[in-house]
Order: C-alpha cells, then sequence, then structure tokens
RNA sequence: UGGGGUAUAGCCAAGUUGGUAAGGCAGCGGGUUUUGAUCCCGCGAUUCGUUGGUUCGAGUCCAGCUACCCCAGCCA
C-alpha cells in the first residue's frame, strides 16, 4: 500500500533533529528493548516503527536489545517470536541481536565502581524493612542501618553476593543516593538482587541480577545509543538513568526521551493482562485472531503495511490516548481495498432454483479479480440453475430502501444474470428453505435490453459447485471501550467475539494458501487461516467493509 | 504546596522568533458505480481545560485555578 509519504512531525524528530544541527551527534542510533517475557503486541508497533523509522529516516541505526534481566519471566520462546514479529513488520535490526546480558560482566564492574566510590552498599535489612524506610509519597523514608557499611566491607558483600554466599532476597546492593528524594526512584534503589535462577542466554553462570534502571542506561551507552525512547511511566526513572551515566565512567551519554504508550479501545495492551488471556484461555493462545498481539493481528489478516501506517497515522505524543478501533480497521481496509483479490462467498445460505434456466445446464462466467484494477485478471465462475445467496438479501416484502431480493421484483446476482423471485417454499416452522426464481437471459454484462432499472446486486455462489467453508467471524475481544479501566477487565470480555458459520465459497477459493487475502464482496475482508486444509477450508474475517447503510 | 507529566473538534494530531486554528479517522450531504464497498466533490473549532494579565495582536508569553495520567517491586 501506500504509506503515507511524508511522516507527520513529532517531538522526538524535532530533538533529533536538532541535535544533528548542532553537531551534538553526527548520526543517531536508536533501539527497541523488549523483555522477552511475552508477545510483542501493537503497542510495540508504534515503538518499533518510531525507532527503526527514525533510524531508516535520518540514516542512522536501530539495534534489537532484549533487556533480560529477569530470567524467572523470560524464556527462549519468546526471544524468537519477538525477533520473528520485528521481520515480519517489515524491518531489520543492525548486526546482531543484543542482549542486555551480554553486559552482566561490564555491569558488574561498573557496579563495584560505584561501591568503590561510596555510592553503593550491600544492604541486608530484610524487603519489608526496605520498603518501610522508602518512606511514602509525602514523606521521606529514613537511611538503612548498612548506608554507611565501609567500602571495603561492601566490596566483600558484593563479591560474596556474585560467589553465591547469601540467600535470595538476604541482602540488595542499593545505590546511595537521598532517601528524602522526591522521587521515589532515587530512594537508594536496588542495583542488584540475588536469584538463583537459570537464565535463557546465561545459564547459571549469575546469581546476582543488575535491575533495570542500572542496567538499561549502562546497556544504552554501551551500544552508543544516542536517543533512547521509552514511554511516560519512566520520566521519574530518567532521574535515575543520568545519575548512575554520571556517576560511573561511561563511555557515553546517551539521553532518554519519553513518549505516551498506545492504548487502544476494546482491548488491552497491558502484558499482565495479555498473559492472563493466554494463560487463563480466555483466547485460543498469542496469535488469537482477537488478540492485539502482532502474531493475532496477522492471523487475523492485517498486513506489516497496514499496521505500519496505522503507526504512522496515531503519530508520538505525550499525551494520554485511546485511539479507536476504526483508526486501525481503517488502515487495513485501504490496503486490502487496494491489494485483496475479490471473490464471492455466502455466509448463511439460502437456495434459489431458477426455473427457467435449463436444467442440467451450467455454464462458466468470467468475473474481474478487481473491480478497479484490470491488471489482477479473471477468474472463472461456474453459474448453474440452483445457486445460493445470503439468507439476509432476500424479503417477502420490503420498502424502497431494500435494494435486495424481494418477492415479484428482480435483482442483479453479481457478475451473471437478472434474476426475479417468484415464489418461496416453506418448511412447517415457516422458514424460507428455497426461492424460486425466474431468469433474464440477456442481461449478462448488460442492462436489461427494454430500459428497466435493476438497482440491486447481491453475491451468490453456485450450489453444484460451491465449497463449504468453515467461516470466522470475529469481532472486538472487549465489550467496552476501555477495558483496563474495568473492575476486572474480563468480566468485561465480549461472549460474541468469535462466531464460527459454515458457509459456502467459490470455487477458486481452493487455490488460496494460508494467510491470503480476499474481499468477500459485499461483507467483508477474509484471509484463509492456518489451520485451515484442502479438505476443509477456513477464513477468518479480517475486518467487515464499511457499511453506511442506515435502515437496516 | 510530595514529585514527575499532559490539556487544540467524537478519536488521533499539526501548530517552535506571538500575526489571526494543517491533516487523518469517524460523521453528515451530493455524484459515479453490476460490491449499500471503492472513488470523487462539499460540510465541522469565532476557538485552543479554565480565570486573569502582558500586547496593536496569544493556542503560542506570564500568573492563578481545574481535570486527568505516572511514581512508595529485590518487575520492566
Amino acid at each position: 500500500m501506500a504509506e503515507t509519504e511524508h511522516r507527520p512531525t513529532n517531538f522526538v524528530r524535532q530533538i533529533i533533529e536538532k541535535d544533528l544541527q548542532n553537531g551534538v551527534h553526527q548520526t543517531i542510533t536508536t533501539r527497541f528493548p523488549p523483555e522477552p517475557n511475552g508477545y510483542l503486541h501493537i503497542g510495540h508497533a508504534k515503538s518499533i516503527c518510531l525507532n527503526f523509522g527514525l533510524a531508516s529516516d535520518y540514516q542512522g541505526q536501530c539495534n534489537l536489545r532484549f533487556d533480560d534481566t529477569n530470567p524467572e519471566k523470560e524464556n527462549i520462546d519468546f526471544v524468537n517470536a519477538i525477533k520473528n514479529d520485528v521481520q515480519w513488520l517489515g524491518f531489520q535490526w543492525s548486526g546482531d541481536v543484543h542482549y542486555s546480558s551480554d553486559y552482566f560482566e561490564k555491569l558488574y564492574d561498573y557496579a563495584m565502581e560505584l561501591v568503590e566510590k561510596g555510592l553503593a552498599y550491600v544492604d541486608f535489612s530484610g524487603q519489608d524493612a526496605v520498603r518501610e524506610m522508602r518512606g511514602t509519597l509525602t514523606q521521606p523514608g529514613t537511611n538503612s542501618p548498612y548506608r554507611d557499611t565501609s567500602v571495603e566491607e561492601n566490596r566483600e558483600h558484593f563479591i560474596a553476593m556474585r560467589e553465591g554466599k547469601y540467600q535470595e532476597g538476604e541482602c540488595s546492593l542499593r545505590a546511595k543516593i537521598d532517601m528524602a528524594s522526591p522521587f521515589m526512584c532515587m530512594r537508594d534503589p536496588v542495583l542488584y538482587r540475588i536469584k538463583f535462577a537459570h537464565h535463557h542466554q546465561t545459564a547459571d553462570k549469575w546469581c546476582i541480577y543488575p535491575m533495570y534502571d542500572f542496567t538499561h542506561c549502562i546497556s544504552d551507552a554501551l551500544e552508543n545509543i544516542t536517543h533512547s525512547l521509552c514511554t511516560l511511566e519512566f520520566q521519574d526513572n530518567r532521574r535515575l538513568y543520568d545519575w548512575v551515566i554520571e556517576n560511573i565512567s561511561a563511555p557515553a551519554t546517551p539521553r532518554q526521551y519519553e513518549f505516551s504508550r498506545l492504548n487502544l479501545e476494546y482491548t488491552v495492551l497491558s502484558k499482565r493482562k495479555l498473559i492472563q488471556l493466554v494463560d487463563e484461555n480466555f483466547v485460543s493462545g498469542w496469535d488469537d485472531p482477537r488478540m492485539p498481539t502482532i502474531a493475532g493481528l496477522k492471523r487475523r489478516g492485517y498486513t506489516p503495511a497496514s499496521i505500519r501506517e496505522f503507526c504512522l497515522r496515531i503519530g508520538v505524543t505525550k499525551m494520554d490516548n485511546l485511539v479507536e478501533m476504526g483508526m486501525l480497521e481503517a488502515c487495513i481496509r485501504d490496503d486490502l481495498n487496494a491489494n485483496a483479490p475479490r471473490a464471492m462467498a455466502v455466509l448463511d445460505p439460502v437456495k434459489i432454483v431458477i426455473e427457467n434456466y435449463p436444467q442440467e445446464q451450467t455454464e462458466t462466467l468470467k468475473a474481474p479479480n478487481h473491480p478497479n484494477d484490470e491488471s489482477m485478471g479473471y477468474r472463472e465462475l461456474p453459474f448453474g440453475r440452483e445457486v445460493w445467496i445470503e439468507a439476509d438479501d432476500f424479503r417477502e416484502e420490503a420498502n424502497k430502501k431494500f435494494k435486495r431480493l424481494v418477492l415479484g421484483k428482480e435483482v442483479r446476482l453479481r457478475n451473471a444474470y437478472v434474476i426475479k423471485a417468484e415464489r418461496v417454499e416453506k418448511d412447517d416452522a415457516g422458514n424460507i428453505t428455497c426461492i424460486f426464481c425466474t431468469y433474464d437471459a440477456n442481461t449478462l454484462g448488460k442492462d436489461p435490453e427494454d430500459g428497466r432499472k435493476v438497482k440491486g446486486v447481491i453475491h451468490w455462489v453456485d450450489c453444484s459447485h460451491g465449497i463449504k467453508a468453515d467461516i470466522n467471524l470475529y469481532d472486538r475481544l472487549f465489550s467496552v471501550p476501555n477495558p483496563a479501566s474495568a473492575e476486572n477487565f474480563v468480566d468485561t470480555i465480549n461472549p460474541d467475539s468469535l462466531i464460527t458459520v459454515t458457509g459456502v465459497v467459490e470455487p477458486s477459493l481452493t487455490n488460496a494458501s494460508v494467510g491470503d487475502a480476499f474481499q468477500f464482496e459485499r461483507t467483508g475482508y477474509f484471509c484463509l487461516d492456518a489451520n485451515s486444509t484442502p479438505e476443509r477450508l477456513v477464513f477468518n474475517r479480517t475486518v467487515e467493509l464499511r457499511d453506511t447503510w442506515k435502515d437496516r
């Protein structure tokens, strides 16, 4: 698709342009630093597009760095899934993949530097005591009794920590900053904690792991990151980021800038909540088409280009936001409208019999794959005496606004003939089982010769050639715009977020491959699901067509 | 008077030496159309959270007020 040509300006670009202009940097380096404790979602896509987009626009570099300082929550499967998703989105990181764990040895040395400068100490107060001494938002904290331990003792204790001489929770390394700071994160933050945990990169080499605030800024400096972009909740942490860089012999001075994270209506974008949806089986997995994950969106039928376009359209600011789903949907519709071949599928079939069509006759019609793009070619469409139409497209009686098939009235079968409904057959319950029609044989590819106007057009599938298919009709996962603000977000799950119907699709669709997208004319955009087999086709509805018809 | 942030149309968002409110999504009219789709044309802020002030002139500068978000993990 044609992505927005000129990227909209934003405050980060302005900072970069100023830095480049003033010679603060000759070139920029950014990074995308996910923790491998879950799958990437549309909110990460915003960050990915920002970081990789900036690097590309200013001829800089963008690293992929796994922020893997908490082995208990992370694993290699997430690492691989994340790499896969970044590439699927269309981005390639500079050089090799980086890991914060690559720097564990250096990080340890920098921590030791702080110890030797008297700026860090090993605290043996229990976790509860540490919390007690931290104070509150309005009251200053109090100094730990271990705050004035000698440098020599601290060095020995820190070495012993690394050697596994202490139990988990027995002690931690803390920075000596200011227990009365208005920034809670500056009240002697923990730098290292003890975890006898297996790490997916460093195995059992370490039993002490550095905290995010100590690790991130140093990793940025080691990779020569010029602009370290993160979300708003880290604004306070910037003080600690700068403190660490200033107090160690850092090889560079990276700067952190914060932007607002994405919030999308009718879904949740917090990793904790997404993990819960998966673990408690509210969805089929990380790639469930209702999930806002990259994998879920992909399976739903969203294209990389549509997601990139979305990220361009929402912009980058510091404002809290809740973006309408319609914004995302508009992006995929724009892409698919231009690029998805058309096909016909009937989701809720009712049979019509064309009584004046020769018994035993069938013919092969030709239909364009795209109404406005000749280059997409044509396909063959078998047509016969009996065809399926959408139950919705027929009414025994209706007003003039109903532009479909009505008893005694005419309608055009798309890409085929004009038919007229003559009578209906019903079962004992009064349900319509068959609609008997007649057709005008002289209306193939042209209007009726006597000049009568037929305004309605409906889609159809030939009964003897149509293929049965399972069609997953997806809707929003939650029934409220902001499930995250609900008491318990799982209580707001939309019970009808997935309805599977058995429909009939035109035979050309048997050639589709997994992931292929189509517009089922008049109903929406669909793609062939990963679980589809030649014996049983499965389609996922990506999004409905825009529908401005009011009186339904 | 803890601190850090943000306030421009239903949603997202431009606006940067103060000069008289971009654009996108949604919506509403109209035209084209063998998809109630697409496409095309037209329509929305006397007003920028609010109250004052400075100024010939303020969304942009100053002061006060209000609302909302974030911070008290040995999570990130």
